[in-house]
RNA sequence: CGGGGCAUAGCGCAGCUUGGUAGCGCGUCUGGUUCGGGACCAGAAGGUCGCAGGUUCAAAUCCUGUUGCCCCGACCA
């Protein structure tokens, strides 16, 4: 392809409305532009790239068994009625009416479709397992999208539904999804992890996570540096290996004692004000569990999982009460809750099992209970893991010093069990002749926001440097001078002889001026570029510049296209 | 939905306080000179000042409403 014929438009300065790199830079190499919130549209390059990742997807898919399939995006309410879910996605569905007023959804996932489909034409055991897959735009109204192509209203998204006659049927395609999944991020070159992952809405018994590590990301993943421990923060288990603060041992219990702190609300200034450390203190958190108030309870310097919370109280909507709520409910302000002599339901952290003489509010404005004690003072519900676990503690398998991360999710795996199949009546018949429900698997992977994301791991502050697998072109060739003949001329001929060995290259035959076009190369993030210019070209030479590098290598003429084949050949292994 | 901010030429912005001919840089077009990291000179095109209403002789500017966009929180690929 020559330049004078791409459409790129690329900008030189950022837009205003990019906020994180992947947007900015994809916005201004000319990738993408903005139809609405939340809405793209993929030009040439992003075309190119968005294919790539494509088609690793997809041979990894049918690798592992997987049939390509494409389903409606527009669905029918009844369907989601049948799942139960035409309510429960609430306004995050984007809903339409045909001529008839008869309701649709444009498609956010396509559990209720592929279980339809499979029902009405699966009979036996014969026909399974089964594993679909297709590739196609979702939709979905999310209350706020942002970071470009990382949380879109319209996105790309390849999503695999397994059916397997039983659970041990379902491990297996778990397992080989698993595996394709490490291969396909693997080959597109990210730095990722996978990490255990909460089940969400859509349920299920076992989930795993693939994050792109990434500071710009919305997620935190809890690893460990010396073995290969890694969870999303969201469910990482807290509190392995030896209690925390048990350093009370042996502490005898000391007689509840009241005292005044005016003026004392937030941990700090209470901590501060006995001079005794925050995990002295217990953190009190008024909660409305689906319009029920609780008390979640934690040491001082802790903060809640609502993940964990939630599951706990097997709630749907878990909500920080406000300060009027908590007059109601304690009968004192935020700064002064305390457990003692509530009538809520208290959940405790099982940190604070133990009895360590703690600090807590008096559930009056300007008092503190001091040496309180679980069982004695007050008793909990339970003692549960309802806290996020902190960098250092250690590791559940390993007990080395856990360590965390921000990263993007990019792709997500889901053992379904029978909830659809149960919801959606998708039963077949075993070799007994017995009926039984289908045990479902999903598989989730956003390949827009995986282009997004492999950017927001690729670039310097020149602009993108793509990984060789999914770059929009290989390699790209400058002549320095736009008027000069002979650099014209060579590069037109190393262009073609490029061509013929298979290599996607770009020509930048524009009459532009050298940094226009080196500036263009390095911000479209083009992996190789060969430079024709006045000095090699008397010695019958190039320059071949990687994008990741500074280093220049000259390589004779001749030898360029091949030259350029085996390191890409090498690079692909 | 709650909180904060923005809307003026393709992009980045000024002008608004104190109403009076709509500006700057970049980009675009024409001609010329240039040509190893976003050149220079000369000329040109391009704007219902987000939209609607109001105040006024007069509104980008003041008032009211509305829409869109961005950022921070609960959702998710």
């Amino acid at each position: 392809m020559k330049t004078s014929e791409l459409f790129f438009p690329t900008l030189r300065e950022v837009p205003s409305e990019a906020e994180i790199v992947s947007h900015q830079l994809l916005l201004r190499a000319g990738y993408i532009r903005k139809a609405s919130g939340g809405v793209y549209s993929y030009l040439p390059l992003a075309n190119r790239v968005l294919k790539k990742i494509m088609q690793i997807v997809r041979e990894e898919m049918d690798m592992a068994g997987g049939q390509e399939i494409m389903m409606p995006i527009i669905q029918p309410k009844e369907l989601w009625e049948q799942s139960g879910r035409w309510e429960v996605y609430g306004d995050e569905m984007f809903r339409l009416s045909d001529r008839h007023e008869r309701l649709f959804a444009l498609g956010p996932t396509h559990e209720e479709i592929i279980t339809s489909l499979v029902n009405a034409d699966v009979y036996s055991y014969r026909d399974l397992p089964l594993l679909l897959y297709q590739i196609q735009n979702k939709y979905r109204d999310e209350i706020r999208p942002r970071f470009g192509l990382i949380r879109g209203r319209e996105f790309i998204m390849k999503d695999a539904y397994s059916f397997d006659e039983d659970y041990e049927g379902l491990e297996t395609n778990y397992q080989k999804m698993m595996d394709a999944y490490n291969r396909v991020f693997t080959r597109i070159g990210l730095r990722y992890r996978m990490v255990e992952a909460d089940n969400g809405a859509i349920g299920g018994t076992e989930s795993h996570e693939f994050m792109v590590l990434a500071e710009s990301g919305e997620n935190t993943v809890v690893y460990c540096p010396n073995c290969n421990y890694a969870s999303n923060l969201e469910i990482a288990a807290a509190g392995n290996g030896e209690k925390a603060g048990s350093a009370s041992n042996g502490t005898s219990l000391l007689p509840l004692q009241k005292t005044a702190t005016p003026g004392q609300k937030s941990i700090k200034d209470v901590a501060a004000f006995f001079k005794v450390p925050e995990a002295k203190l217990l953190k009190t958190l008024l909660l409305i569990a689906d319009g029920e108030p609780v008390i979640a309870l934690l040491r001082g310097d802790r903060e809640l999982n609502e993940i964990k919370m939630k599951r706990l109280l097997r709630c749907g909507v878990l909500l920080m009460a406000g300060d009027t709520e908590a007059k109601q409910y304690c009968g004192a302000g935020f700064g002064s809750l305390g457990p003692v002599g509530i009538s809520l339901p208290v959940y405790a952290d099982k940190e604070i099992e133990t009895p360590e003489n703690l600090i807590c509010g008096a559930n009056e404005d300007g008092f503190h209970y001091v040496n309180v004690n679980a069982g004695r003072d007050f008793t909990p519900v339970v003692f549960e893991d309802i806290r996020n676990v902190t960098d250092g503690e250690p590791c559940p398998l390993c007990s080395s010093p856990l360590a965390s991360a921000r990263s993007i999710e990019v792709g997500q795996i889901f053992k379904l069990g029978v909830k659809y199949s149960e919801a959606m009546e998708a039963v077949f018949l075993n070799k007994e002749g017995v009926s039984r429900k289908m045990v479902m698997g999903s598989y989730g992977i956003g390949v827009s926001r995986t282009m997004a994301a492999a950017v927001e791991q690729n670039y310097d502050e020149n602009g993108i440097v793509w990984p060789l697998a999914i770059a929009p072109y290989q390699v790209i060739i400058v002549p320095v001078n736009s008027k000069n003949e002979e650099q014209i001329k060579t590069a037109g001929d190393i262009y073609e002889r490029l061509l013929k060995q298979k290599i996607e290259v770009l020509f930048d035959d524009r009459d532009e001026r050298p940094g226009v076009k080196f500036k263009d190369a390095d911000l479209i993030g083009i992996p190789l570029r060969i430079t024709i210019g006045p000095k090699s070209l008397q010695a019958g030479r190039v320059e071949l510049k990687k994008r990741w590098l500074d280093e220049i290598e000259l390589i004779d003429i001749s030898v360029i296209d091949s030259y350029v084949a085996d390191l890409l050949q090498s690079d692909k292994k």
